[in-house]
DNA sequence: GATGAATGAGCTTTCATTCAT
DNA sequence: AATGAATGAAAGCTCATTCAT
């Protein structure tokens, strides 16, 4: 089993709290729920096992916590970038691109969030991560909403639009960060994006 | 611990291998690969645990053979259906259309498929499950392929297309099955087809 | 730690399940419930500790077994002893004698019995453990009915008298299990049984 | 988990080693040693955990001063109520029915001290609580030995007659206390003070 | 082919205790 | 004198897998 420790000197400017959360998005993301032990987390935040269960009631509910955190960080980033004033086309453009981009640029809690959603975790750290899904969807819609009421958009279902817009997504990029290249250069973050703009502004079929 | 036995005239009429699958179908999908166990398994089928090792190497190999088992029906099925001559338009629409009905009829199957791609399964279950992946990827290309040549669709990258449309497919579905009202009826899947269909093909953006 | 062993050619003529009975009994009683580990207990039994889940689901069941059988054996050799047809009187001192003797000579169970009737075994078998000490009782309060009908004894509480009866017997002979001579010999276990007997036969006030 | 805190303006009025032993004379008489945490005890009596510590050198150290502060308290209460010049015989069942009334009372300790003589506690500690008992024991064994001189008694065995008196009134106290109705009521204890008086003045056998 | 008792490595979790502040 | 974050040894329990029958 191999362990790497996070960067020292970064571990020092960090409260325990953060390092925990830290190396439980890395090994939660690279292992999966299942294969990550609490161990593998204590030895790689460098804090004794005890510690994490003084800070985190228990393994389903550190991982409940590596997740929200983690999407509510997307979240936050995509609003803000979406502040700007702009005709809604281009709105609507910036915001896949900056999902896609930010969904690739924080692979290790969206590999996370796209493949674990199921899988055995107890329910009360279920419904907390899936509550983070429903208000990224919600988030979503609400584009949606406003492009629809204005006449832009046409008059699809709002709910099951949104889910295609972020399954879309979450196909694409997952599949773009379970390739051999692993690290995602910007190349394919733009097909990515011009392929999904171009599917859900036009569609796939010819004129 | 609820365990529901398959029918027990239905189990007589089948070899213990098909039992055996049956009834791994139906608890991976109720309860997802990790909290699975072999006893619930060899209860439900009813046959020894010993047997199970008898038929399948390991966990991940019954695993491994319950999805591609089930995803291979389907591809046929969908196959099976695409056969008729139709304009290709309509083709199109026959495709998303089949493909919805039979995932959320074989919804067992597929909950796992979606679900269950990551977490934890040893390496060599994996690639097999990989590999129905691909194969029913690339069997979706195909169809697309043949629109772009013929000059139906749009010459987008044809994977990351082919992924847009499964990603789509996967959530929308998901969703449907995860929904509290459980058992898919026709209206839902005519909303998830009709939606999927007019996205797919027409983008969501107005005139 | 020191864990004897049970004595090699004993254990090869009992079922796992009888050694494991053995071993636990031995272990809780000299250690009480909580001192005493499924590791120690698997490892005097000559078993594995996966062995122990098979058979008793967990520790505190594996414990009230052990207290259950052992005390219905005792309960059992008791009413065996009281077949008899007796005068009454020297009925309820074979009651009394035999009651202290198997007391004394199954120190093991009575020991656990008496001293780990409370603290923090889980609360169905907790209720299985009260549940023999109520079968207990209602032995001996058969007796004293007996007694009382007969005009033998006087209309006391029966209730109240048969626990005042078990609690007698119960302290006299854990501290005499308790003491540091060990072995209990023939001496101290016929004085208990004359001071127990003169008491509650006949007081300790002087005529 | 709940914890009833101790009424605040009594703890003003005490030392943190008075709220902690009181602290933990609830809930080690609730839970009983082994389910009883050095966390709850630190809530309860609303100090950190920390000065527990600084107090006491380690939970069975804390369990055996809690022990043994209710006993003495309880063996100060019963001289105080005997030192009146009375008939022996008097003075016997004041001995036990204000024995009987002060179990009931304390039921916090003395339902600690009935049941936790065993079970797991460190050797120190256990030496302890065992000479509070053997110091209980050893405070009946004089007022039975006064009897006896003075002819008033039978001259049993002194141990074993101090030993029953004692098993008597634990069996039949601790039952009342565990029993259901909870609160320990006047007529209950009178019962118990009456049953135990026959029997032990003039035992159970008629004429 | 089929069985199921037996295994033991490995996991999560608990909690008395310590010690820097 | 008092604190409470941090510790880590130790425990109960699970379950995929094996193998004698």
């Amino acid at each position: 089993m191999v362990i790497r420790l996070i960067n020292k000197t970064r571990l020092e400017h960090m409260t325990k709290q953060q390092s925990i959360l830290e190396a439980a998005k890395k090994i939660f993301s690279e292992k999966g729920y299942h294969q990550t032990t609490m161990d593998e987390i204590a030895l790689s935040a460098q804090v004794a096992k005890g510690t994490l269960y003084y800070n985190y009631a228990s393994k389903s509910k550190l991982f409940a916590a590596t997740v929200t955190e983690g999407m509510e960080e997307i979240m936050a980033n995509i609003s803000r970038e979406l502040e700007s004033e702009l005709p809604f086309i281009e709105h609507f453009r910036l915001l896949l691109s900056c999902t896609i981009r930010l969904y690739l640029q924080h692979s290790e809690v969206t590999r996370i969030y796209v493949n674990e959603l199921s899988s055995g975790i107890d329910n009360d750290a279920l419904t907390e991560i899936k509550n983070v899904r429903k208000k990224f969807i919600g988030f979503i819609k609400e584009t949606l909403a406003t492009g629809q009421e204005r006449g832009y958009l046409k008059p699809l279902n709002r709910d099951l639009s949104a889910l295609a817009l972020v399954g879309i997504v979450d196909a694409l990029c997952n599949d773009r960060l379970d390739s051999p290249t692993g690290s995602p250069d910007d190349q394919a973050a733009d097909d990515i994006i011009d392929t999904v703009f171009t599917i859900l502004a036009t569609g796939m079929v010819n004129g």
